[in-house]
DNA sequence: CTTTTTTAGTACAACGTTGTTCCAAAAAAT
DNA sequence: ATTTTTTGGAACAACGTTGTACTAAAAAAG
């Protein structure tokens, strides 16, 4: 592997200048047909590829745009990503990845890794609110903040409205006659006055969701049947489904923040001979893959994720384009999908079955 | 937005030279401690940060490396990209994605576009051979294979055990008794002479560990039993135990040749009433998370997805500092791992309980 | 046959860093 | 007080590309 050839050994070769070389690469100004041959061939022969690096100081851009967020271990994040580097790639853009786990101290901690990955502006993603949201937005490159953050103004952001699909799903639920209804991935210490008060992040607002669902119907939450989910992935709800059994507590619907959530505890109320759904139903949020496969196929909320990632691209560019308006803020249709894992009444609307 | 500081407004603003700066920001030369604040509150108020396109020109490398796969609709592909960019974390690389799909035609077609991305070299996924071996390999960047090529010796690869584990996990259903044993995932067309004539790529090679595994224990191939799965994704899955039910041949085992295929292979069994592992036991290939929590959770191969990934991570970067020696394979350990989905007799070897 | 226009190309600077070379001032040794 | 060594810092070049400004040759117009 010897030395990689530059646009000045091209040139040489085939006894042109440099810029002309340049142009033969860039099809840009006039030349004759033989000395663009010439080029041609000297460039194959040395092998010669144009240095990003170089091409990306003279051009003040890399064309690179940055994705932080969780690791693929949730299946929503594999999905999210692939969206984003669809839409990405559409415009011409590549996409560089920084991935956090939740043991860490977060997305904070990765903040200050971005700029040293040379992406001209950032997509992060992130489920609650950052502790120091300063930390992200005062970069000096374009941030589009993904995910169940309110919207602070400071940046561009998408969303998805959690909590009006989650209380439309509930709805759905109570409209069908059952009020047994379990909540999985909810705030810690769920009470009323908590989630109230943590007035951010997917957690409060899907539990709100809830909530309202529960009192725009006249009925009465037992809130010993909200349950924590940690990190909202499927062996959290395993766990929540234990904790949720040996308070003698048994619904005959569980909501589950997410789809991983949902697969989790329909694995353990398996594991537990529970029937699903003759004896407990379940319900996701997210629409991911899997849950399709699911056994049985999980009913659930599809928040649009495509839509989600390609508008925090769209915005993102759009930014490093040159933009300079005020933060804007998009957020996604919802639908509900029904499947096997529970049923829905007929009535319902935006429904959508798969 | 206005206009990005640079190092020589920084300098000018704190009344030093520019590799003074230079100097503050690397630790290098030594200086008054006061000219060290002076330089740093000058970067503070200007919010400067350095350009790295300047840099990686000037370092000649981009600290950057490539992964090149399928999309992340393989649960697989998710895992193996978060190995990647871990381990490339570990040793100070950024990682650049490029995903392609089934339905293009292929790794070829991205080829061409990774250059353009910048990256020092590239991780090249693929699950079957290349059309064109040449066209990945001429790159002028350093490039480890990773999946299920024959090896061809140009380039550094990492393989996983196709053969050997597959083999492996088919002797021992045998050994408990059982030779009734589909096969999900074939390459088309499966006979004993095609499988053999496509010597290459994770299909031929999976499907001769079962051949090899009956071969062994000198029972029968019912070549009925064995049904490709187009690109191994959870519906191929479903499709192929259509298709198999539509014979009228029902095996007591299906071998999927991964998880999704396996997984989509359950969900269809039980829509259609089957039991799992009562009437079809169920066994997978990758040893992905999903599989954990599949109902019932599943049977299948470890082939040491961490290990796959962080030996191609580990061979790249080694090649990018400059390592010149002869292609290098790099071939994992695999364990069976027992689930729920089907039992393995007691005294098979390389067993791992989960 | 001259003048104007177009074509085909060159030379040089600049993008923002960092490495090298060099010099002046301060500290240490004589 | 003078010489030597160390330290703090500056000036300049280079990385490989592309844009600007310019020139010589060829083609078109008079």
């Amino acid at each position: 592997m010897h030395k990689r050839a530059t646009i000045t050994d091209v040139a040489h070769k085939a006894g042109v200048s440099i810029k002309t070389v340049s142009n033969v690469l860039n099809d840009t100004g006039s030349m004759r047909p033989s000395t663009r041959r010439r080029v041609r061939q000297a460039i194959e022969e040395l092998g010669y590829s144009v240095n990003m690096s170089a091409r990306m100081l003279k051009a003040g851009s890399s064309h690179l745009i940055g994705l932080a967020t969780f690791t693929f271990t949730q299946p929503f994040q594999a999905y999210f990503a692939d969206q984003v580097i669809d839409a990405a790639r559409e415009r011409g853009y590549g996409v560089v990845i920084n991935t956090y786990d939740e043991t860490s101290s977060g997305l904070e901690s990765i903040v200050h890794d971005c700029p040293r990955l040379g992406a001209d502006g950032w997509v992060f993603f992130a489920d609650r609110p950052l502790r120091n949201n300063g930390a992200v937005l005062n970069q000096h490159f374009p941030v589009v903040l993904a995910g169940d953050y309110s919207s602070h103004g400071r940046s561009d952001s998408v969303i998805m409205p959690n909590t009006e699909a989650v209380k439309s799903m509930v709805s759905s639920l109570l409209e069908s006659g059952i009020e047994d209804i379990g909540l999985i991935g909810a705030p810690d210490g769920a009470d009323r006055q908590s989630v109230m008060n943590a007035n951010e992040g997917g957690r409060a607002l899907r539990t709100q969701g809830y909530i309202e669902a529960f009192d725009e119907h006249g009925a009465r939450i037992n809130w010993k049947l909200l349950v924590s989910g940690e990190h909202w992935h499927s062996s959290d709800g395993e766990r929540a489904v234990s904790s949720l059994l040996s308070t003698n507590e048994c619904p005959k619907v569980l909501m589950c923040l997410n789809d991983a959530l949902a697969i989790g505890a329909m694995h353990e109320l398996q594991r537990r001979g529970f029937r699903i759904p003759e004896d407990v139903q379940v319900v996701g949020f997210d629409n991911v893959e899997d849950g399709r496969f699911a056994n049985p196929a999980l009913t659930t909320i599809d928040p649009d994720v495509p839509g989600f990632a390609a508008h925090a691209v769209s915005m993102l560019i759009n930014r490093i384009e040159g933009f300079e308006g005020p933060a804007r803020s998009y957020m996604t249709k919802y639908s509900l999908v029904e499947r096997s894992s529970a049923r829905l009444p007929l009535q319902s609307r935006n429904r959508k079955v798969r």
